[in-house]
DNA sequence: CTTGGTTTGTGAAACCTTTCACAAGGGCGG
DNA sequence: CCGCCCTTGTGAAAGGTTTCACAAACCAAG
């Protein structure tokens, strides 16, 4: 049982919360590997390693108790608690984020907000106060934010992601489209909608030129 | 040469196609994998494995043409041409979407964008027009758009995708927070916020395990 | 209590990706 | 033209993840 675990085992972790979670609210009491494998396209037995990673949370004969098996994984995820974020750029993706409920119904509560532009500075987006960037540090010390989110343009992303990570916080999640490289042990994320689009771009390219080269 | 290609060697094509732009903006005629593979935390070997997939690029002892080299990524990734996006869900992050210029200057222009809400159908956003969802078929079988961008809630995401893949398109790209399977060979990418924040939320919440039973 | 049907937990095998290490080749100075 | 230095392209090794397959365990029924 444990040792390090891989991106993708956590991921699925994730994915089995959520069916767990709709399973609960439909009431079922028992769910088996091969039920919680499905929707996330994983198989049984890799739901099985998984969870294995942790601990033995099933039933042999019966499956696993869906009550209990989320509330160990949100043990195991850290959503047991909630987390506070602070946003870096009130931009179009950052109002977006800001807009997004589903960030605070998961327990992701945005509570500060910065930008650079002084026309937006003191206004107030979704209820949140913008602040300029020379309070980062001491704002975010006194509202505790433990994750940072990067939403400003790619030419100042690094910088203000180290910024953040002077600041104190735990973790970054970066939508500019650069690789940020951790440093100190601070994790970050990026989401790279355009990293996505090419991916995306190159499968259908691949397939255009097989279907070309073969017909 | 060639074969199946991974995810993440595409990934990895697309960072060394930006960091070989910003070498030709600079005017570098010549790079070595070494120079390649730092900004994208890879290592020379696996710059050099990623791009043997696909041929023979490089001069022993100089490096890669810069030109040649983003010629040969572009034409790789399908990037030598530009493609069309169809939005469907005009929400905080359908809007923000609309917003970026980050899409068109790379090549993925949003053509046409389609809501159910009757109070934004036929308004403007960013100078597109917002269509119903019943044109959703004929407008992109007109307007040629090869993507599809899934940006509703996440109850009705399945049916959407599904009906855009009806449409034509060849990919998707999907922002709701729900792991959509791929049929007929369509390729689906889902950027899932909250599954990234809840990444990080679990690599917190190990480190602090960590240190609170260490100390 | 025993039997049968079911599902977990887990080593071993298969598969895939990354790293290593080096021969082969190219350019440049002399 | 020769010899030196440099960097690629690539088999082989290492490392990691997923799948397989089965013993162990549980429940229910008789």
């Amino acid at each position: 049982m444990s040792g390090r675990i891989s991106d993708s085992t956590v991921r699925r972790l994730s994915l089995y919360l959520r069916m767990l979670r709709d399973l609960e609210r439909s009431g079922a009491e028992f769910v088996s590997s091969s039920q919680l494998a499905e929707p996330s396209g994983a198989t049984s037995a890799q739901v099985r390693k998984d969870l294995s990673h942790f601990g033995s949370f099933g039933k042999r004969g019966r499956g696993y108790s869906v009550d209990g098996l989320v509330r160990a994984l949100e043990e195991i995820l850290g959503l047991s608690r909630s987390w506070r974020l602070a946003l870096v750029g009130v931009g179009k993706i950052g109002s977006a984020l800001l807009g997004y409920g589903g960030l605070a119904t998961r327990g992701f509560d945005v509570v500060a907000a910065f930008d650079v532009d002084e026309a937006k500075i003191g206004t107030r987006a979704h209820g949140l106060r913008i602040r300029p960037m020379r309070e980062l540090r001491p704002v975010i010390a006194e509202c505790g934010a433990e994750i940072g989110v990067v939403a400003t343009p790619t030419e100042v992303a690094a910088e203000v992601a180290a910024e953040l990570e002077r600041a104190g916080v735990g973790a970054i999640l970066n939508f500019a489209p650069i690789e940020l490289s951790e440093v100190n042990g601070v994790p970050i994320r990026t989401v790279d909608i355009v990293l996505e689009l090419e991916g995306l771009s190159y499968l259908m390219s691949e397939a255009s030129r097989r279907t070309g080269s073969d017909a």
